[in-house]
Parts: structure tokens; C-alpha cells; sequence
DNA sequence: GTCTATACCCGGATAGAC
DNA sequence: GTCTATCCGGGTATAGAC
């Protein structure tokens, strides 16, 4: 009952900690174990590789976004606000999680499907425009966290005019 | 006359190609230098560093897809086409220019906005709009290139899902 | 399950000779 | 403008003792 959490969880917890707040490159084998005041090699006992701690996170990632999509009310504004919201809350993580390769293999079923479901409810079971809309989304989010929208650019209004595009065209 | 690149053009070439070839980790100065039969040293009389060369990368693909997209006949499904095509020919180049930062003072002003031209004409100059289909484009590409889609997904029907909605809606 | 020690690889970048 | 020599940092991962 003790709230102390076995030695993986506090990995992911570890990791995400360390990605989300130093970036990328600061997800290493030396930082992890450094953060959990144990040597790197001590690691090994609890995971394969560093990829496994990746595929943790990501895993991790997409049952949050899956989850926060399902708990929302439907239609396509609120999927946008939460997508869009939790991507901006979890940068980073968000970022590994939908550029990595996706080992299928490895991933827990259903998460996957889970987190398209929202989105073909709102657009009447049309999976090309339900692929376009996540497109869409992601495409929106991919540009504003890299910063590459221009200086001034209203990205609400962005989210705006293709929210309203998928909904009624 | 004769077609001997300078040194900086060269550079750019062969980085390219081991982009492209073997993926971002083997863009790294040993390598391009190698690629030159020269040593990695060498280099940096001809670039600050590796960064550089990344801006470099950078500022040709941009130039090379605004090129393609403004010779490009006028419309949505026409932009689409050609974006896509692009980005499928060249993924590597295209990733890194679009998920770096983009500092936009060393870029070579207006390369940006002749990519973001062609849209405006085709959406009648609505800004948001075409934000949004820009973002759908990034998108659909990004899916693409990482292999997120599920493995039968049919990709051209999604592209003209979207366009179409983002034509009519 | 943790440690130390270590092997191995890689990278960016600089100094100074030629 | 190229070279050699070198410094510095970093990383993944294993072996074997405790």
C-alpha cells in the first residue's frame, strides 16, 4: 500500500521528468540512473536498452492523450482543444511519441485505437476525413512547437478556420 | 564556366546526400569531410560549424519547395501533389527543415513566404485557412514519412479528403 | 540489485605546422 | 586551405565482485 513505486515506473517517471524539462538529448542512461541516486549500469536490471524506456514513454503518452480524447465531451472543437492542450502541456513527450517509428509489436493494444475513436465519432465513421483531421491537428501542433509560425500568427485562429473546414465541408 | 563547385556548394551536396542517404546521425563532420577527401578540420575554413551546414540544408529545401510549389499550376489539389511529392522524394531533407527552429535571420528573406504564396491564391488570401491547410499538408507528410499510419491505410484517399474539405468548407 | 571498472564507440572543435 | 595531433566531451553496454 506504501506508495513507493516499484523501480520501472520510476523510470518512466524519471525519464519523463528529464525529456520533458532538459529535452531530447538529455534522455541518456547516466541521467535516468543519476536521478534515481543509482549508477547506470544498475538500469540494465530493469530495463533492456534505452529504447525500451522510449517505447515506455511513448506507450505512456498515447494512453494519457487516448484517455483525456475518450473522457471529453464530442465533436471536433473539444477534440481539438484537448489534443491541443495536452501537446503543449507535454512538448517533448508529444514529440516522441508521434516521431518515433512505433514498434507495434510492443504496444499495448487498443491505445492506438483508442485514441482515433473520438475522431471518427465526430465525423460520422469517415476514416479519410478522420485521417486528415488528426493530419491536421498534429500538423498544427508539430508547427507551433517547433516555432514556426510567423512572429505574429494567430494559431487559435488557424485551429479555427480548419475545425470549421472539417466540419462542414 | 567549368562546373567545378566551390567549396561551401560542395558541402552542401554531399551533406545532402549523406542525409538523405543514411539518415540525420550520419551528417556529421567526419563524414562530410570524408565524403570530400578531406579531413573533418578542414571544414570549418569554410563553415563556422555544423550548424551552418544544417541552415544551409535548410534554406535549399525551403527555396527548392517554394520553387516547385509558386511553378506549380494554381489549386489546392495541385499544391497538395507537389508538396507531397517533394517531401516523399526528399524525407530526410525535409524533416530537418521543418522541425529545426528556423532562425530566421540568416535565412534568405522572402524564401518563406514564396512557399506560403501559392496557398493564399488557392484559398482566397484567408490567412487562417491556409494556416490550417498548410498544417494538414505538414501533416499528412510527417504520418507518412514516420509510419504512422496503420499499415492499410489508403493515403491518397486521405489526402483528398482534406483538400476537398478544405476547398468546399 | 547495486556497485566499480572498463571496453568500446562516437561526436565537435582547436592549435599549430606546412 | 589542408594537414596531424590532440583535447574534450559524450554515449551504450558488459563483466564480475559484493
Amino acid at each position: 500500500m506504501t506508495a513507493r513505486p516499484d523501480r520501472r515506473e520510476q523510470i518512466v517517471t524519471v525519464s519523463r521528468g528529464l525529456l520533458e524539462g532538459d529535452g531530447r538529448d538529455a534522455l541518456t542512461m547516466r541521467n535516468v540512473a543519476s536521478e534515481m541516486g543509482i549508477k547506470a549500469p544498475s538500469l540494465y536490471k530493469h530495463v533492456k536498452n534505452r529504447g525500451e524506456i522510449e517505447t515506455l514513454l511513448s506507450e505512456r503518452a498515447l494512453a494519457e492523450i487516448g484517455g483525456e480524447l475518450a473522457a471529453a465531451e464530442p465533436g471536433l472543437e473539444s477534440f481539438a482543444r484537448v489534443y491541443r492542450a495536452w501537446a503543449l502541456a507535454n512538448p517533448e513527450l508529444y514529440r516522441l511519441a508521434t516521431s518515433t517509428p512505433l514498434d507495434r509489436e510492443s504496444i499495448t493494444e487498443g491505445v492506438e485505437q483508442s485514441a482515433e475513436a473520438p475522431l471518427l465519432d465526430a465525423l460520422g465513421s469517415d476514416r479519410d476525413r478522420a485521417r486528415a483531421c488528426w493530419a491536421m491537428a498534429h500538423g498544427l501542433v508539430m508547427l507551433e512547437l517547433d516555432g514556426r509560425f510567423p512572429p505574429g500568427a494567430d494559431i487559435d485562429a488557424a485551429w479555427r478556420a480548419g475545425v470549421s473546414a472539417m466540419i462542414s465541408g
